[in-house]
Parts: structure tokens; C-alpha cells; sequence
DNA sequence: GAATTCATGTAACTTGTTACATGATTTA
DNA sequence: TAAATCATGTAACAAGTTACATGAATTC
């Protein structure tokens, strides 16, 4: 439900291509939603079907043609609807965490070295997420002051996993070390 | 992956039945890795016709048999050789987050009580989480200091998911009423 | 008497991932 | 000339969710 509905909330912003939706959902909600190619084109057809969004082709002179989507009155209905509906909780699917907990069987020199490599990947994380916050140019779809102050905050809240994470990860290891001592 | 290689971790801990092992998911990895009832019984018939874990019934007087899985030396091995695995980047999937980003045409009132609603309920996983700190059941099971330390450091993990979004969510709100007044 | 716990399982469905296929154009 | 970008799509598979079914024992 979640995906259907974010594609129609991207399209409510402005009608675009399937492939322009996938860079789109990567580099501004990437760091609370994930998407892959295959899912955005499966569930743009359904969508279709299902009269929520049209289509028309564009033609690319030189590069491929594209097919532009964009909303029908079903769809910013079905949008209505999904915000006004209560959220389902979070769940986290934490792959180094599952592994950390099962790890007390590796030695104490490659745990350091698995939670390591983690934050090494978070900090690089942290530095594209922090580079949006300057070049803007997620906020130029923003239709008021206030969607742009809420795509920031949005920014800001990968920002914060990302500091949440490295603290924990530092504590980890501090008393990893402490212990082997 | 991830899901067949948390079975054999907690196989490893103790043997046990299908039914336990949801309730020790839950109650332990729960705040980082969710899973229904039908994956585990279904990964476990996948497991053993693999011949990672073996099954024995225990007859339960008045109560309902139960199977009992235990690892198998290939359980073992499967076992090791995801640990020395490099891990997986972690996947945010966050329906509260992609409900705020395309939330701009709801009034402020509603939004804000979206906030809160999703506060109040991290208040309460952070209580639940924060509780097991001090009845240490799931630490019985350790079979070391440090695994019990390891375990220790899981549960604060939740802790401190919980506590950067209750910070983000606070940050969040405060700017939005700054910006509606 | 109703709900919860114990305990297993299956079926149908939805969602997410990986890999393949095509083919022109642009950049390194 | 190799790789990356643009742009669409399909097929097969893996993983996750929901709902159903059974049935005794216990707790409210």
C-alpha cells in the first residue's frame, strides 16, 4: 500500500516518467523507503489499470521515448484517502544488528572490524543525506514554504538515524573492547 | 537469508519448537527484526529438508505435542559461514516517514496528531524495551559474559532507535507549529 | 461463558529482489 | 572502447502478510 501511495504522491507533485520516479524516490526518500526498477514499472501498470494514473508517451528525440504518468481524479482520491488513514507502525529488518546479537562466536578482532565496516557505510551515508540539505534541488518541487520546511525535516531524519546508529555502534565497540581487556 | 540464519542462531542458544521460537523472536530481536508466525514454521520445513536442524516430538501431557528443532552439524556450518559473511546494508522501510513527505495538504491539526500518535506509541515500545533491561530473561539463555553484554547492547539499540525518533518527532513538530502560527 | 495460551499447520496473496533483454547516446 | 546514462519492460524467485483450520487447557 505504502509504495502505491507514494508513487501517487510524487505524481501529485508533477507527472513524470517511471524512471524519472525511481531517482526521484532514491535521492529524497531513500533514506526511509528503498524502492528497485522492477517494482516502480509493476506497480505503474497496476496503477493504470486500476485508473488511478494515466499515461502518455513522450517522444525523446535521440534518447528513448517515455512515458509520462500522471494523476486522474481516482488517484488524487485514493491519496486523499491513504493520509487520512492511520500509519502502520515501523518495523526495522536490521541485518548487522540480527548478526551482531548471533556473533559471540567470532572473535573479538572481527566483530570490531564488522561493526567498523558498518559505520564506515553510515558515515558515507550521512554525507550524501547532509549534501541535500545544501544543494536543494529536491525542494524546487515543493509547492509552498511549508512542504519545503516538511521535505527538510524528512532529510534531517536520515541525518539523525545515521548519528543514532554511529552512537551505538561507538558504545558497542567501547564495551567490546572494555570486555576483552 | 537473514531469517534462515536467525533460526539456526537461536537453535544454536537452545533447541526448541516453532512456537517458542516465534515468542524469543519476538521478545528479543523484536525491536529490530519482526516475523509472523507462517515464515517460521515454513522456514523450518524449509531447514530441514535441507538438513540444517532435525525435529523430535515432545509429548505435551494435556497441552498439544510440540516439535522440537535442534541444529545439525550442517546447521552448524551454515551457522558459521553467515557470520563470516560481510552483512547487508540495513533498509529503512518507514510508512510514517513517506506518510509525512506527501502529508502537506493535511491541516495542521492533523498532522500534528499524526506526530503525537506516532509518539505515543514509540513511548510505549520504549517502556516495553526499557523493562527488559531489568527482568533479564532473555539473558538466561547467554552461554557468556560477553554474549550476555551482547545481548545487553541489542536491547539498548531499540532503546536508542526509539529515543532519535522521539528527538526527531519533538524537532519536527516544533517547527511545524512555529510555522502555522 | 468468553478470551487467551499452547501448538501446529496450509493457502492465497502481496511485496520485494535479481537477473535478463533491448538499444541509442553520452561521457571518461 | 568501455562504461555510464537514458528508458522501458518481463520472468522467476524469495520473503513477508493475512486468513483460515484444529483443539485442548487455562484464566478471567
Amino acid at each position: 500500500m505504502s509504495l502505491r501511495a507514494a508513487i501517487l504522491g510524487f505524481l501529485d507533485l508533477n507527472e513524470t516518467s517511471g524512471y524519472l520516479l525511481r531517482k526521484r524516490f532514491e535521492d529524497s526518500v531513500g533514506s526511509f523507503w528503498s524502492v528497485t526498477q522492477s517494482q516502480i514499472y509493476r506497480e505503474l501498470h497496476a496503477l493504470e489499470a486500476d485508473g488511478l494514473v494515466a499515461s502518455r508517451i513522450e517522444e525523446g528525440d535521440g534518447k528513448p521515448n517515455s512515458k509520462i504518468y500522471g494523476l486522474t481524479k481516482d488517484g488524487r482520491a485514493a491519496l486523499a484517502e491513504w493520509l487520512s488513514e492511520p500509519v502502520e507502525p515501523v518495523q526495522l529488518r536490521h541485518p548487522m544488528m540480527l548478526k551482531f546479537v548471533f556473533a559471540s562466536s567470532l572473535p573479538q578482532k572481527e566483530l570490531d572490524a564488522m561493526l567498523a565496516h558498518y559505520a564506515e557505510a553510515l558515515k558515507q551515508q550521512r554525507e550524501t543525506y547532509a549534501a541535500r540539505l545544501s544543494a536543494r534541488q529536491i525542494f524546487d518541487l515543493a509547492r509552498s514554504k511549508r512542504e519545503g520546511k516538511m521535505w527538510r525535516l524528512a532529510v534531517e531524519h536520515g541525518l539523525a538515524w545515521c548519528d543514532a546508529e554511529l552512537a551505538w555502534i561507538a558504545k558497542a565497540r567501547a564495551a567490546l573492547r572494555r570486555d576483552a581487556a
